[in-house]
DNA sequence: TCAATGCATATGTCTGGACAATCTGACTAC
DNA sequence: GTAGTCAGATTGTCCAGACATATGCATTGA
């Protein structure tokens, strides 16, 4: 079947990004079944009316984003296989939501402290220095289910409690200009210590999920550093991983 | 400084690879300073005798490694911070290898058996109907560091226990001709059962890292799915996250 | 029967331009 | 002095082609 593609000139939108949206949708949609051929790129282009190197951009994005094969001689693919998200940096609190959980937080300190020397290496700030420390117990269902100790470097955004009970971390950045980057993160396994049982309603001994992540934004700078203890009964981490090519 | 860049166009090697190379090369070896300009893509290009979208091709790719950020009006910037690798698909194996760790790998099972339910539903093939399964130790500087246990469908690979214990899964499957395309994780903890804790030198109860796997190759085939326990005083996951703008 | 050759097809690479959108900084007007 | 405006610089988007190269299939040859 004839795919219903068009794209619209006088829109801002650029027309390779309509494209690969449409044809987004329409592998979601389940118009575009897994496997099929997507139609030779001239012809794509012929058809819409656009160049071939606009298609190509529309079409490349899809590849990046693991839901199309390309192969030289033969044509560009729908990948057949349940493919989600890529690992995105993405919060607790908006996976949570997405999930379709409620979540609630649950802010523990919310203050200002002398940057440990762990901390001031994983933020690039002097030891001692003054940065935020805000502890806060993350409930879904109210049920704990992580308890999060974050250090902020100091400047950067307001750390208002009733904000941050209310919405997460990530999200209270973008708002305040900050642009992502990227993250380096460490997940590991440890047993709760009796501080720690107490916090997330488990026992002492007892395993939990712990992850530690530094954030930087686009000019490099760290803008969190975070340690996370996660309940493993109630929570994992779930991703995607494509190969780089 | 004006940086040394130049192409041979006699060389098979495309010329926008060989330009990114050059760039990361130079990001690496500290000749392009972290927060520097790159200079504009106009005067580049001129300089090099290629085209502009042949150089923007050669920037874009280290934009998608992270190591670049793009501004329009401002220019192009290199990333100042340790940017490491972006989350790969990789075996443990290969990751062991690269930590200057020489792995060892004992296999411990390594035979054809009924798809369970599970397995089934993972690898997308008929319950009952035969898939291979491994289990295997995987030792670093002799101490057991992980228990692997993987199913694998029929016909795809030979499965050699003296190949297996010589080098990774993944390497095997893709010197098989298998590309690897995607795997879907999860990553989560739980106390060691008495067999689990014997296997890895633990106690019963301990805390363990687990990670299931399910991993595609390009055609969308589930080419292996495992199950894998992890000592977590030996072993956490590390990765660098981006965001995909 | 089976292997080698050749052809059609599709993507991969590259060119040389055009105009638009955005950011920075300097200049001007109040 | 402060705010608004404008110009220059730089990347973002787009076009219309050209040739290279890998793939799959049909044809040809042994």
């Amino acid at each position: 079947m004839t795919l219903d593609l068009s794209v619209d000139r006088s829109s801002p939108v650029p027309l390779y990004f309509q494209l690969s949206q449409q044809l987004e949708a329409a592998i979601e949609h389940g118009t575009l079944t897994p496997g099929s051929l997507l139609g030779n790129e001239i012809e794509l282009a012929a058809r819409l009316g656009l160049s071939r190197p606009t298609v190509r951009q529309a079409i490349q994005s899809l590849v990046d984003k693991g839901l199309l094969v390309r192969r030289r001689g033969v044509g560009t693919q729908v990948v057949h296989s349940q493919v989600k998200r890529p690992l995105e940096l993405s919060s607790l609190y908006d996976d949570l939501e997405t999930a379709g959980q409620r979540p609630a937080t649950k802010v523990i300190v919310n203050t200002v402290v002398p940057a440990s020397a762990e901390v001031a290496a994983a933020l690039g700030v002097a030891e001692d220095s003054d940065v935020h420390r805000v502890e806060r117990l993350r409930l879904a269902h109210g049920e704990p289910m992580a308890y999060l100790c974050n250090f902020i470097p100091p400047g950067l955004l307001d750390l208002d409690t009733a904000q941050l009970e209310s919405t997460g971390l990530y999200r209270l950045m973008r708002s305040a200009g900050i642009t992502l980057h990227s993250a380096r993160q460490s997940i590991g396994a440890r047993a709760a210590t009796a501080a720690e049982a107490e916090r997330l309603a488990e026992e002492e001994g007892a395993p939990l999920l712990t992850m530690q992540r530094v954030t930087f934004d686009d000019t490099g700078r760290a803008v969190e550093f975070g340690t996370h203890t996660y309940r493993p009964t109630r929570y994992s981490f779930e991703f995607q991983l494509l190969v780089r090519p």
